[in-house]
DNA sequence: AATATAGCCAACCGCCACTGT
DNA sequence: TACAGTGGCGGTTGGCTATAT
């Protein structure tokens, strides 16, 4: 799959980062024919990008209906509470968090909470150490456990340390709002 | 001020499931 | 039934930025 040559056209596929002008390009041709067979898509729209990319960038950054900037107290909770249950099912759990995508609480979880978490576990282990005797058992068996009882608390002051006005509105300014890239598609023509 | 390290996130990769022929 | 094309998903990585030394 995801062959570089689709036939005999001479087709190069861009990869890495996308430029504003594809993002417009995308965006465009996406509000004038609606969303359907990526491969295609791409093609239609003068892309030189795989089907599976266009769908990515559509799906995780050009979306008018995502959600932008940091993770809400309830969203982590949600987040926590709905791995407990399913695991790493990102999509299944993105679904339960409107305007959230996969890879972002993907993202989150990994560079977030699993933090804590692995933190939690060198704690335990070094509590067991010097607890020692006796006390085998009362350490979480899994993530879900760990997440539940031990980092819990931890998490939650993070989640104070990271949530509203504490961000920086500058670090929220590295993305072209959705707001920017529909006005200037609208400028555009179209 | 310069350099090293850590954190974060967008994007890619590989696999699997589904659908149409 | 077998095969090819496509979409979707989870894991991983590369590069940028922030922070520490």
């Amino acid at each position: 799959m995801d062959k570089t040559q689709s036939s005999s056209q001479d087709v190069e596929v861009r990869k890495g980062p996308w430029t504003l002008e594809e993002d417009l390009i995308l965006t465009n041709h996406i509000a004038n024919h609606g969303e359907g067979v990526w491969n295609s898509l791409a093609r239609s729209a003068g892309l030189k990008r795989t089907g599976k990319s266009c769908r990515l960038r559509w799906l995780n950054y050009l979306r008018p209906d995502l959600r932008r900037g940091n993770i809400t107290h309830e969203e982590q909770l949600l987040i926590m509470e709905l791995h407990a249950k399913w695991g790493n099912r990102w999509s299944k759990i993105a679904k339960h968090l409107p305007g959230r995508t996969d890879n972002e609480i993907k993202n989150y979880w990994r560079t977030r909470i699993q933090k804590h978490i692995k933190r939690a576990e060198t704690f335990a282990a070094l509590g067991s150490e010097t607890n020692e005797q006796g006390s085998s058992g009362s350490q979480a068996s899994s993530t879900a456990e760990l997440m539940v009882t031990d980092c819990l608390p931890t998490y939650h002051g993070d989640v104070e340390a990271f949530s509203g006005e504490n961000i920086p509105q500058e670090l929220n300014e590295n993305y072209w709002s959705m707001e920017d890239l529909w006005s200037m598609q609208l400028l555009n023509g179209d």
